[in-house]
RNA sequence: UCCUGAGUAGCUCAAUGGCAGAGCAUUCGGCUGUUAACCGAAGGGUUGUAGGUUCGAGUCCUACCUCAGGAGCCA
């Protein structure tokens, strides 16, 4: 018999159907067992009726564990009794294999158990809802550029140098004696890439080896680096603006069910439209000085300060205008202050910080050659560290580029934890908070500390 | 690296310096509509590690380990 998936039980009312999953819960009552079975694509209630079905099928539904892997066969009902409103009067049930004490139960967990079960972990509603609602983000960041005339162009993970010259890079050996680092950034290659397309982007994973711990940063996490030509700060400023909207109204379209699972406020991010304020720094600074916070003009903004001014908005606010000494050399000196870097923060509302960091670039300035990040990449070059299928490394001269701008929006945590050192992975609050922040959240792959 | 908090059964947590406990999970029994089902029973412990104080330490002290929250760093 052919397989049925749960998300589609709807249309086959009345049908005999067959639904290949795993046990996600059962409760007995005397001669009727309810077997809750999970397919991936949702969770249906079954009824065995001892009367209904052969003994050794009734005895066999005795023996299920949690996660048992089996496969059912029976008719499909509607019935306002059953959760999800459909449930199946099992007439076969086939066992594949009886699961192992689950190490997972139905009720609460600690966040360092869960990740050590995270393989398991991912089998549960929240963490169902929380990776669907990554997924759109992500076909959305791609739609989104797909249809705005950019043209994607991923760039290498294996990178022969730093390019922002700050953060602490990941070593590995490459062959021989040569050394390579995971990327920082795919910025470098972006240039090329905007030179040669007008409007490209890359996305991807990237790699930071600070020893953070804070819920706002990750070693290993996923950013979406779009670069425009001849774009202006205020043309970045747009973008940005509208590519956030974008993704705020695609989850909330398609994704609605598993933001109120995950028990998110709808009306925060219904609150996402244009236009954002924008607001210099020393604007910014006045807020932070004026509330008391303490905060010294010209330097850059800590968390806490990022929260107090996001605090001030129901939506995304850009701070632009930073000073030069804080922000990365890339950026362009404003010309009515060149104390100033035409760059932009977004903050993002609820505290949860900086979500995309964008600029209008240097790109033909001749003083900026001894810093340049592509005087550097010139001379690595001979290490031709590029992986396959990726922007070939082809530098050109900083007199040759382009103006052209950048916006960068950090997405989303991969899907697995644990990558070196449990500090270094998914954190989050306090576990007893039975929320997941997601859109901003997401971010970090917020901990949800709870089953179901 | 710094500050704060935590570590007890497979899991989540109780226990005034005085007998090591509960719920869930597991095993067994009961129940014809359960909704994290419920009811009854059973098994399950080197209280993170090493010292110390005390008649007596899960509890107090010291060091270390691990985890969490925050700061710094950083995006």
């Amino acid at each position: 018999m052919t397989q049925t998936y749960i998300e589609n039980i709807a249309e086959h009312v009345g049908e005999s159907v067959t639904i290949k999953g795993w046990l996600y819960n059962i409760r007995s009552s005397g001669k009727l067992i309810f077997p809750q079975v999970r397919d991936g694509s949702g969770i249906l209630q079954c009824v065995v009726f001892k009367k209904n079905v052969a003994e050794e099928v009734w005895n066999a539904c005795q023996t299920l564990t949690q996660e048992s892997s089996l496969i059912v066969t029976g008719t499909v009902r509607a019935d306002e009794r059953a959760p999800g409103g459909f449930e199946m009067d099992v007439t076969d049930v086939e066992i594949v294999s009886i699961a192992e004490p689950y190490p997972i139960t139905p009720k609460e967990h600690g966040a360092e158990f869960l990740l050590d079960h995270r393989h398991l972990w991912i089998r549960s509603k929240m963490q169902h809802a929380i990776l669907r609602v990554r997924h759109e983000v992500i076909r959305a960041v791609r739609d989104y550029f797909d249809s705005h005339g950019f043209i994607l162009a991923d760039t290498p993970i294996f990178t022969p140098a730093a390019c922002e010259g700050t953060t602490s890079l990941f070593e590995v050996n490459y062959f021989d004696d040569e050394k390579a680092y995971l990327t920082q950034s795919g910025q470098l290659y972006n240039e090329a890439t905007s030179a040669a397309f007008g409007r490209a982007y890359a996305f991807g994973p990237t790699f930071r080896a600070e020893k953070s711990k804070t819920r706002r940063h990750l070693t290993e996490f996923w950013m979406v680096e779009p670069e425009v030509a001849y774009a202006t700060l205020d043309d970045i400023m747009d973008l940005a603006e509208d590519f956030l909207c974008f993704i705020a109204a695609r989850v909330l379209a398609n994704r609605r069910p598993e933001l109120e699972t995950l028990g998110r406020d709808i009306q925060k991010l219904e609150a996402i439209q244009k236009p954002f304020p924008r607001i210099s720094y020393d604007e910014a600074a006045k807020m932070l000085i004026d509330g008391g916070q303490a905060f010294e003009y010209g330097g850059d903004f800590g968390a806490p300060d990022e929260t107090f001014i996001s605090s001030k908005y129901d939506r995304p606010v850009m701070v632009h205008r930073y000073p030069a000494a804080v922000k990365a050399f890339y950026m362009k000196p404003d010309p009515t202050d060149p104390t100033k870097a035409l760059g932009v923060d977004v903050l993002a509302p609820e505290g949860y910080g900086e979500v995309i960091e964008a600029a209008s670039a240097r790109r033909t300035s001749s003083s900026f050659a001894i810093r340049s990040p592509s005087t550097n990449y010139r001379k690595k070059r001979s290490t031709g560290i590029s992986t396959c299928g990726n922007t070939a490394p082809c530098p050109t001269p900083a007199s040759a580029w382009a103006s052209s701008a950048v916006l960068r929006g950090c997405a989303e945590s991969n899907t697995f934890a644990k990558p070196f050192r449990s500090r270094e992975r998914f954190t989050g609050p306090s576990h007893s908070e039975r929320w997941t922040p997601v859109l901003w959240g997401s971010r970090c792959g917020r901990l949800e500390g709870a089953i179901p």
